[in-house]
DNA sequence: AATGCGGGGGT
DNA sequence: ACCCCAGCATT
């Protein structure tokens, strides 16, 4: 039996070129790579709050939300007060938006808290206040995509689910396909190989879905991997191919982020959130929009102006009626 | 398939 | 300075 984990076959073939078969890789070295995840993760599982046991669903899936682009130490404290102030959907479904922006504070993505927030009206209109515990179900709540879906169904309610987050795709990647870097955006190919990886039995499956994550998240991580400590260092095919580099790196711009309209927004949400309960002048969420500066002096003076139409459309900020129709306040 | 959407800490 | 982070909704 070969110890190489990727087959010539699936190693020559083009990055995300046809379809491929499903698990391009030996059956027994999937095993053993399955085996080997399971091992380290009960050695170096970190002990997050949301995987204690007795964690509620509903708390569960507050935290995959809040994780969805924020890292785990910002998330922490802030899923602690939340779920101490909004411990059930009910709770929160029944707070002022307002106060659930305040609350997300700078999380991040506030678009995340109000579409939290319908989830929770939701979960407590169409399923009685009980998160749903099928991926279908999941996935048709506000703010639940693929990744929010598999990770709920598996994590809470122990289902096999194709759970495929960046750290999930990195890892697979790498040890599995020996690529630097997943691409750019995650298509059907890529899903359905890594569905193939996934083990066939229920209970290996959660474990296997848990330690691939955290095996991306403390050893296997985007920017400097810590292979010296990675088990499956041996097995690995980028390792074995010598890490070559990312054959994205070309195509894979940042977007930008000074002077961008995302960045006034956010000194803008900012202004909101630090009037308690009144409103803010337009004028004031302007100069806050140009980081204290006369937007007029801006690049382009219009921006904030445009910012703060873009989160009133986006249900963030409210506008006075015609008594006060220069001021606005969070919703 | 591509784009827009926050904010902060690590390197 | 740059990069990345347990993605989602919309086009």
């Amino acid at each position: 039996m070969s110890t190489d984990v990727v087959t010539d076959r699936a190693a020559d073939r083009p990055a995300d070129r046809g379809p491929g078969p499903a698990v391009p890789i030996d059956r027994s070295a999937l095993t053993a790579v399955h085996r080997t995840v399971l091992d380290w993760y009960q050695a170096n599982a970190r002990d997050l709050p949301w995987r204690r046991p007795g964690t509620t669903a509903w708390a569960v899936l507050v935290s995959e939300v809040m994780l969805q682009q924020t890292p785990v130490s910002r998330v922490e404290p802030a899923w602690r007060a939340w779920m101490d102030r909004w411990p059930a959907p009910a709770d929160l479904a029944a707070a002022p938006a307002a106060e659930v922006l305040r609350a997300w504070d700078r999380l991040g993505y506030p678009r995340r808290a109000l579409r939290l927030q319908e989830c929770a009206r939701a979960v407590v209109d169409r399923h009685g206040g009980v998160v749903p515990d099928t991926e279908d179900a999941l996935l048709a709540l506000p703010g639940i995509g693929a990744y929010t879906a598999a990770a709920v169904a598996a994590f809470t309610y122990g289902r096999r689910a194709v759970v495929l987050d960046t750290n999930v795709r990195r890892v697979l990647g790498r040890a599995l396909e020996g690529r630097a870097l997943p691409a750019p955006a995650l298509g059907r190919a890529e899903r359905e190989r890594a569905a193939g990886y996934v083990p066939e039995d229920r209970e290996t499956s959660v474990r296997w879905n848990v330690g691939v994550m955290e095996l991306g998240a403390l050893v296997c991580t985007a920017r400097s991997p810590r292979c010296e400590r990675c088990p499956l260092q041996t097995r690995c095919a980028w390792v074995r191919a010598g890490r070559p580099a990312d054959a994205h790196a070309a195509t894979r711009r940042r977007q930008a982020w000074h002077g961008t309209d995302r960045q006034v927004r956010g000194r803008i949400m900012a202004a909101l959130r630090d009037a308690p309960d009144g409103w803010t002048a337009e004028s004031a969420l302007l100069q806050a929009g140009a980081d204290g500066a006369d937007p007029a002096a801006l690049p382009d003076p219009r921006q904030p102006a445009r910012a703060l139409a873009s989160l009133v459309a986006d249900g963030l900020a409210v506008r006075g009626d015609d008594g006060h129709p220069s001021r606005y306040r969070l919703p």
